[in-house]
RNA sequence: GUGAGUGUAGCUCAGGCGGAUAGAGCACUGGGUUGUGGCCCCAGUGGUCGAGGGUUCGAGUCCCUUCACUCACCCCA
């Protein structure tokens, strides 16, 4: 039986990674111009980290992780999420010594034990930015300003900016209480997994799609009726500033959030070019977690992307792939040879060149050279080389030109990296 | 974890109510042009019909099991 990926586990092929590495780049670009530096953190932790920082009640933390024992006997568990892990970073090494204010980012695999669907799988990658240590309402602003300026960089446009304040570790279980009470006093319209979530978990009877769910929850409470003044101010200080930017945003009442550690300001676009999946990104406040993992009481406010999200809605006509700059067509054996020494010397210089190694026939290899999107052919015949001479043909206009091969390293140098 | 749909060549798909060597287009390789790509023409390579079992004289086709994929629920980025 032939061996295949693990469900959930994709290769990204070369016709694709273009995509991968234009988005990656373009995050790299506009993080560091917003002052953050990038973070590496390991694949693995102690199950303990997630089971802490995300809470023990939550989905991910009940039946989402790959969690294993190692040969010592210690619980691991593959990173659902990058957030917790940073924190740990940032308290193990002490960051907070050389400056209390950390701005981070970190790009990679996220792993969670999900039946996998359009937007969902179980080995995915996520673009994270955080910043740690500053509590000020500004930075909240900021994050998701930086946030919209990298979609825009990647040439997303038809997207919403969905905000929500969840109050905090006082206020919001008093929402939640209330929110319960008004609920039960109607549970007998509520569905069969909306009768389980207003034990377990009432605010996500907002998200439930059933029709009588909705009616039942349509004049609730909200969130933002319940949060204390402080909470209360800290939102309306983050929408001053969103203002400010210049940015639009959408009041969602309903957003929850899935990971216990947010506070305060909860985030996410979402397009509707998505399917069912439709957040691209997400994030929030999270004031919580950095004292649930055992640290110093250290504020923080970041988001996830979801890259496999992202990039499918990158627009389908762009350009991605890179082609080769020259391809050498040489169809004699003495020629062949002197192909391959080029085609090396080349490639020293950056040059993406390409030649075949069978030594078929000059149709053949001019064939190829057009399935790889060439953008030069340079053909090595027998009798020019003789005469120290070789063609170079553009593929595009197809006009040729005869050069000669004692400089023929530096012609190629200038017309391809210039050009 | 639940539900529905789909698995035939590298890709997209035909294969009537079970019948003899399983097809097409695209892709790939070679040739038509002894040294010039795309278009056209010709030829060729490529399949344990997802896997296992059953019914039958006979299974790509019918039945059961299983696996995978897809979408949705759920959940989230």
């Amino acid at each position: 039986m032939e061996i295949k990926a693990i469900r959930g586990f994709n290769d990204i092929l070369p016709d694709e990674i273009g995509k991968w590495q234009f988005v990656e780049k373009t995050a790299r670009e506009v993080f560091e111009g917003f002052g953050f530096s990038e973070i590496r953190i390991p694949i693995a932790e102690r199950t303990e980290l997630f089971s802490r920082g995300i809470g023990e009640a939550t989905d991910i933390v009940e039946k989402e992780m790959y969690s294993f024992i190692d040969k010592s006997g210690n619980s691991l568990t593959l990173r659902p999420e990058a957030t917790a892990s940073m924190a740990r970073a940032y308290l193990e090494h002490k960051l907070y010594t050389f400056d209390p204010v950390a701005k981070l980012y970190c790009i990679g695999p996220m792993f969670r034990y999900e039946r996998p669907q359009k937007g969902r799988y179980r080995q995915f990658y996520q673009i994270d930015a955080e910043v740690f240590g500053v509590g000020n309402p500004m930075v909240d602003a900021e994050v998701i300003l930086m946030l919209i300026h990298f979609l825009k960089r990647v040439g997303l446009e038809k997207l919403e900016l969905q905000i929500n304040s969840l109050g905090c570790r006082d206020c919001r279980p008093r929402y939640r209480d209330g929110l319960k009470t008004y609920l039960t006093e109607k549970s007998f319209r509520l569905c069969e997994d909306c009768q389980r979530r207003l034990q377990a978990n009432p605010l996500r009877i907002f998200d439930c799609k059933v029709q009588t769910c909705q009616e039942a929850i349509a004049d609730a409470p909200k969130v933002i009726d319940f949060i204390c003044d402080e909470c209360d101010v800290h939102f309306n200080r983050v929408k001053e500033y969103l203002g400010m930017a210049g940015l639009d945003y959408i009041l969602n009442p309903r957003m929850v959030r899935g990971l216990d550690y947010y506070t305060r300001t909860a985030f996410e676009v979402v397009s509707y070019d998505l399917g069912s999946q439709n957040a691209v990104t997400g994030g929030g406040r999270y004031d919580n977690l950095f004292q649930e993992i055992g640290g110093l009481d250290v504020p923080g406010i970041g988001f996830a992307i979801g890259m496999e999200r992202l990039i499918s809605l990158l627009p389908k006509d762009k350009e991605f792939i890179r082609h080769p700059d020259l391809f050498i067509a040489a169809p004699g054996k003495e020629t062949h040879k002197e192909a391959y020494r080029l085609a090396n010397q080349l490639h020293v210089e950056g040059i993406r060149a390409e030649f075949d190694y069978e030594g078929k026939s000059l149709k053949s290899q001019m064939r190829r050279a057009d399935k790889l999107k060439a953008r030069y052919v340079l053909i090595l015949g027998e009798e020019e080389l003789e005469k120290g001479r070789v063609v170079l043909r553009n593929m595009e206009d197809k006009s040729q030109e005869e050069l000669s091969m004692d400089n023929i390293l530096d012609i190629l140098k200038n017309k391809i990296l210039r050009g």
